[in-house]
RNA sequence: CGGGGCGUAGCGCAGUUUGGCAGCGCGCCACGUUCGGGACGUGGAGGUCCUGGGUUCAAAUCCCAGCGCCCCGACCA
C-alpha cells in the first residue's frame, strides 16, 4: 500500500464535533468520517483495522468450532411478534412497510431469524450441537448515538448462536464461546474484564459482559482485587450485614414538619439539618401497569434492574407527577411510606433505620422519627439498591473498585426463550420431541477499535497492538533523492515479499509531516530512511509504542522486522474445550 | 423527549454584545529556496455566514420559525 492514492486524510486539529479521545483520534488519523449522527464511513485505513478485527474474531470462532454464515438484514416482523419481542424492542427497531404492505425490519439482532432457520433444518439430536455465527451490519434507532462509533445507529456485530440438546451440553458451548472471547480480546490488545451481568431483553438466566474500563464507558462495573469478583453494577449484590431490625427502644414519637419547597434528598437534609442517610427515599414505580413503592436510603440509588427482576416485571418505569399524586394523595417529591397502601418494597438497608425522615404525602411536609415496622409495613425486604464504591465485595468482603466501562461483548444463556415460540425442536434418542437449548454471543466490532484507542494512545496519536493496526510497518523516505527513494522502494518491496503488511509513505512532504502522521495513525514499526543513516548503509527502525529508535544495516532490516513481529504476536491460547 | 452549547472557506476559529466592504491560522494551487519532528518567501484560488421568513436605507449581526451537530439527563440488547 502506498500513501498516495490510499486516501488518508489526517487532521492537525481536533474536530469540533468530537469529545471522546477515541473519536477525535479516529477522525484525525483518517480512519472515519461522520455522515450523520450515529452513522460513520470507514475510510480505507479504518476499514483495514475493522477487517483485521473481524479476521481475529473469525479465526477464534472457527477454532472454537463455530461455523460462519450470513443472514439477511431485512427481516419480516412477524417472527418478532411470535417471540413477543416486537413490543419489547419495537422502539429501537428500524422498520418500513414495503410495496406489498408488509412490515419489514432492519435487523437489530438475529435470534429470531437464526432460530427460525434452525427450526426448519435441525430434526435430530444427531444434528446437534451447533454454533452458527455471522459478522454483519446491525441497525438500531438509538435514543442517543454517542462518542463516534462507540454507540452508533449502524454498526458491525459478530453474533453467534449455539444450539444444544440439554443444559449440560449448552454449558460446553457457552464455555467454548466464553474462552474464544477471551482469546479474541487478548489478541486485540484490550484490557478487558468479564463481569456478571443482567440478561435484560435477550432473556435467559446467566449472562456475562466483556468490558473495557474507560472513562467514557456508559456502563459501570465493580471489581474486587482480592478475590477477583467482578460484576456490572446493575446486578452486583449487596453484602447484607445491614439487615438487622431497628432498635425499638430508641424510637421517638412521630412528628410532622413543614419543609416548604424542599423535595430533593439534598434539600430536605439541608433544611432539617440531617444527613441524607437519615432519610428514606420513597420512589413510586409503575410495574406492568401496577403501582409499587420502593424505599431506599437517601444516600443510595435505587437499582431498577434488581427491582424489575424481583417483580418479574416486563416494564418498569418511575411514575409521573399525575400518577404519584393519584397513588400517594400528595405532591411529587413528598412521598413517604406512612399510610401508603400499595405494594411496598424496601431495600435491606432501610430495615435498621431509626427515627428517619420521610415525605408526608402532602405538599411541603415531611415526617420525622419514622420507624419501619412501627409506622409502616413493608411487603418485601429486598436488595433494591445499586452497589457503591464504599460497599464491600459480596463474595469476600474486601473493598471494591468502581469503574466506567465500554461493553464490547455479551454472552447469554438463553434456554428455550426462542426455540419454544419458534418451534426449534429435535427428536432425542428416545424419540421424544424437545426444544433446543440456546445461547447467544455478541461482539461489537466497531467498539473493539474505539475502546482500544480509548485505552491505548499518547499525546502523538494511537498505539496499536501487533495484530490490530492499519498496517504493521511504515516505510518513510525523508527526502526526494534518488538513492533514498530507491532504498525505500526496495525495503517496501522486500517486506511485501515476506508477507508483511507495509505502507510506503511516497508523498513529497517534509519529514516533520511524515513523522507526525506516522505517529498519529500509529504504525507500530516505522523504517525511516534518511541521508545521515543511509550514508552509513543503515536505516532507522522506530517502535511506535516505546518511541525507541535504532540504526540497523539496510540489508538486515527486513529480517529484523520479521523477528520483532513474530515476537510480538500473541501466543496461541490453549483450547479448554 | 427535557436541559445546555454550537453552526461563518476543506479543517480549527474570530467577527454577533453596539447592524455599515467577509476576516485570521492551517490546508490547497503556482514558482523558487528548503528537507531528521507539522519549513520559508512571493503570488493566487476558494463563501448559500445552516435554511426559510420578518424588521431595516442596510442583517453573519436584531426578531420569529425550522434543520443539523455535540454534551448532560432520561433510555439502552
Amino acid at each position: 500500500m502506498r500513501w498516495s492514492g490510499t486516501f488518508i486524510p489526517t487532521l492537525k486539529e481536533d474536530p469540533q464535533d468530537a469529545e471522546a479521545v477515541s473519536h477525535k483520534l479516529m477522525v484525525r488519523a483518517g480512519l472515519i468520517r461522520r455522515l450523520s449522527a450515529g452513522a460513520y464511513t470507514y475510510l480505507p485505513l479504518g476499514y483495514r483495522i475493522l477487517r483485521k478485527a473481524e479476521n481475529i474474531i473469525r479465526e477464534e470462532m472457527n477454532r472454537a468450532g463455530a461455523a460462519e454464515l450470513l443472514m439477511p438484514a431485512l427481516q419480516p416482523v412477524d417472527l418478532w411478534k411470535r417471540t413477543g419481542r416486537y413490543d419489547d424492542i419495537g422502539a429501537v427497531m428500524i422498520k418500513y412497510t414495503d410495496r406489498h404492505g408488509r412490515e419489514v425490519a432492519l435487523g437489530p439482532t438475529h435470534e429470531e431469524i437464526v432460530t427460525d432457520l434452525v427450526s426448519g433444518e435441525v430434526r435430530s439430536y444427531k444434528d446437534l450441537p451447533l454454533i452458527l455465527y455471522q459478522i454483519q451490519t446491525k441497525f438500531r434507532d438509538e435514543v442517543r448515538p454517542r462518542f463516534g462509533v462507540v454507540r452508533s445507529c449502524e454498526f458491525v456485530m459478530k453474533d453467534a448462536y449455539s444450539f444444544d440438546v440439554d443444559a449440560g451440553s449448552m454449558e460446553k458451548s457457552y464455555r467454548a464461546m466464553y474462552d474464544a472471547y477471551c482469546r479474541i480480546f487478548e489478541r486485540c490488545g484490550l484490557p478487558y474484564v468479564a463481569v456478571e451481568a443482567d440478561p435484560g431483553l435477550m432473556g435467559g438466566t446467566v449472562s456475562h459482559e466483556f468490558m473495557v474500563p474507560a472513562e467514557i464507558g456508559e456502563d459501570r462495573i465493580v471489581t474486587c482485587s482480592s478475590c477477583g469478583y467482578s460484576a456490572s453494577t446493575e446486578v452486583a449484590a449487596i453484602k447484607t450485614e445491614e439487615a438487622g431490625p431497628a432498635d425499638a427502644a430508641k424510637a421517638k414519637s412521630l412528628e410532622e414538619v413543614r419543609t416548604p419547597g424542599a423535595s430533593s434528598v439534598r434539600d430536605v437534609a439541608d433544611f432539617l439539618g440531617v444527613k441524607p442517610s437519615d432519610i428514606i427515599k420513597t420512589l413510586v414505580y409503575i410495574a406492568d401497569g401496577e403501582p409499587v413503592a420502593v424505599l431506599v436510603r437517601g444516600d443510595h440509588e435505587a437499582n431498577e434492574t434488581k427491582i424489575k427482576n424481583h417483580l418479574r416485571a416486563k416494564a418498569l418505569e418511575l411514575a409521573d407527577e399525575r400518577k404519584v399524586e393519584e397513588v400517594t394523595g400528595g405532591a411529587m417529591g413528598f412521598s413517604g411510606p406512612v399510610g401508603l397502601s400499595i405494594r411496598m418494597l424496601a431495600d435491606n438497608s432501610v430495615r435498621g433505620m431509626v427515627n428517619a425522615v420521610t415525605g408526608a404525602n402532602e405538599k411541603d411536609k415531611h415526617l420525622r422519627n419514622v420507624n419501619p415496622g412501627r409506622d409502616f409495613t413493608v411487603s418485601e425486604w429486598i436488595d433494591a439498591r445499586t452497589i457503591t464504591a464504599s460497599d464491600a465485595c459480596p463474595r469476600c468482603g474486601s473493598s471494591m473498585e468502581l469503574k466506567h466501562a465500554i461493553e464490547i461483548g455479551h454472552t447469554f444463556k438463553l434456554g428455550t426463550k426462542y426455540s419454544e415460540p419458534l418451534n426449534a425442536s429435535f427428536l432425542d434418542e428416545s424419540g421424544r420431541q424437545r426444544p433446543v437449548i440456546m445461547g447467544c454471543y455478541g461482539i461489537g466490532v466497531n467498539r473493539i477499535l474505539a475502546s482500544l484507542i480509548e485505552t491505548s494512545h499518547d499525546k502523538d496519536g494511537i498505539i496499536w497492538p501487533a495484530e490490530l493496526n492499519p498496517c504493521e510497518v511504515a516505510v518513510i523516505p525523508l527526502k526526494k533523492e534518488d538513492d533514498l527513494l530507491r532504498e525505500a522502494e526496495r525495503i517496501y518491496g522486500a517486506l511485501l515479499e515476506e508477507n508483511i503488511d507495509a505502507i510506503l509513505d511516497d508523498r513529497e512532504r517534509s519529514p516533520g509531516i511524515k513523522f507526525k502522521d506516522a505517529d498519529l495513525v500509529g504504525f507500530p514499526l516505522q523504517v525511516i530512511i534518511g541521508r545521515k543513516s543511509l550514508d552509513q548503509e543503515k536505516v532507522e527502525l522506530k517502535e511506535r509504542a516505546s518511541g525507541e529508535k535504532k540504526l540497523i544495516g539496510k540489508d538486515d532490516v527486513v529480517n529484523h522486522i520479521k523477528k520483532v513481529l513474530e515476537a510480538a504476536a500473541c501466543p496461541n491460547f490453549p483450547l479448554t474445550t
